[in-house]
DNA sequence: GTCATTCTCCATCAATTGATTGATTGTCTC
DNA sequence: GAGACAATCAATCAATTGATGGAGAATGAC
């Protein structure tokens, strides 16, 4: 049978990506501290001189993570069209992506590490604040359709509106509570404080009742 | 004069406090993986040996810096009186405190740093969560009285709205913008995402043109 | 003065850690 | 089969790093 159990070669690329994927899981245990080179090469089961090979030193290694998250959330944003869709839907599906980045952990956490790392590393923070712009970006849009419709509420800042969602989003997760239920309250209560008071009759998430 | 020169004794206190504010300088500078025991001492201006003499282990180190930030919070809070204040007024408070810790910079991106670190060193989660459990406790009594006297939304959660708060205060520095200015107009928002809309008539932070 | 206590430094260790060298194996091309 | 290339590893290096031992200096008690 065509198994191609391992492919022994033409892996150049299957390699990093292995690599990426263990040193991922390592920094979100240990964080960036506690990132060593032989813990990775032993996580993926090859030789550290091995692991040079592929990745020349451990700032490409770091950067080679940013890269692979960045790959990760952009894919994922691409994965489902706007097209056609209210302000008010379009913030419940960013809602539903951070959710289930959320439900992952890993990326989560390590996305966490690298924000901080970006501060004080200009290799990384290239990677990362566009990304960070890039999101805030879409969800102050969002805001600003929003506001335009009238779903939202006419004195709405979209920029500084986005930073409070967002940080709403991520600081949902420095509560002890379960993650996932302390976050989609924190939705909820965003929801609520965007949302135009004119518009009383309001539209609940999801339940099936309609008025 | 009684100039008290270098007190060259009796200062085991003393030291302990130079080497915690030398490691929190270097932990905003360089992160946790920059830090090293060595620079620590060399920017107090004393051997290794002496620094060990006064911190046994880097381990105690970290948990110092922990608790020399945790106290200067402490002294922050109490520093002035919630005394007779509405709801919003504290609330404006709350966003005067952290604005104040904002511009030093450094108790900000350390207090990150720690953040992070609390998720995988229990030590360190020892001192830093109750802090983060104190803070958002504060914040969510605030929204719930300014909700009971009418003053905030009648359908604002006071745990999930807390988190929303907190982060957009925190996140407002994630932008590029000038820090402080993207921080006011954060607050600024997140007073108006509180805010009862049945009060229309607005008190603004300040600017003296009423009406 | 003597002695104990406190604080400090020089010298040094043992372990860790990122990285390299040189050799080996397997695959593809010709 | 020969040569080229890709991938891998054992062995090893040089530098770093947290930590310690022992000795010296300053201070206060008596």
């Amino acid at each position: 049978m065509t198994a191609a159990p391992e492919p022994t070669r033409r892996d150049t690329d299957h390699r990093r990506i292995e690599i990426a994927a263990a040193a991922r899981a390592l920094i979100a245990e240990r964080g960036f501290e506690g990132l060593r080179t032989r813990d990775i090469a032993e996580r993926v089961g090859i030789n550290i001189a091995t692991l040079h090979y592929h990745v020349p030193s451990k700032e490409a290694l770091v950067e080679l993570v940013a890269q692979s998250l960045r790959d990760e959330f952009t894919a994922q944003y691409l994965r489902q069209s706007r097209e056609g869709l209210s302000a008010l839907e379009v913030l419940r599906l960013e809602f539903a992506d951070f959710r289930e980045t959320l439900a992952g952990r890993e990326a989560f956490i390590v996305m966490a590490e690298l924000s901080e790392r970006a501060r004080r590393d200009p290799r990384i923070a290239e990677i990362i604040r566009p990304m960070q712009a890039f999101w805030h970006g879409q969800i102050a849009d969002i805001l600003a359709r929003g506001r335009a419709d009238g779903s939202f509420r006419p004195d709405l800042d979209p920029i500084a509106g986005a930073s409070m969602v967002i940080g709403g989003m991520i600081a949902s997760q420095r509560l002890p509570d379960d993650s996932l239920a302390g976050f989609d309250r924190v939705a909820a209560e965003l929801e609520r404080a965007v949302r135009n008071p004119a518009l009383k009759p309001l539209t609940p998430p999801k339940s099936g009742s309609s008025s």
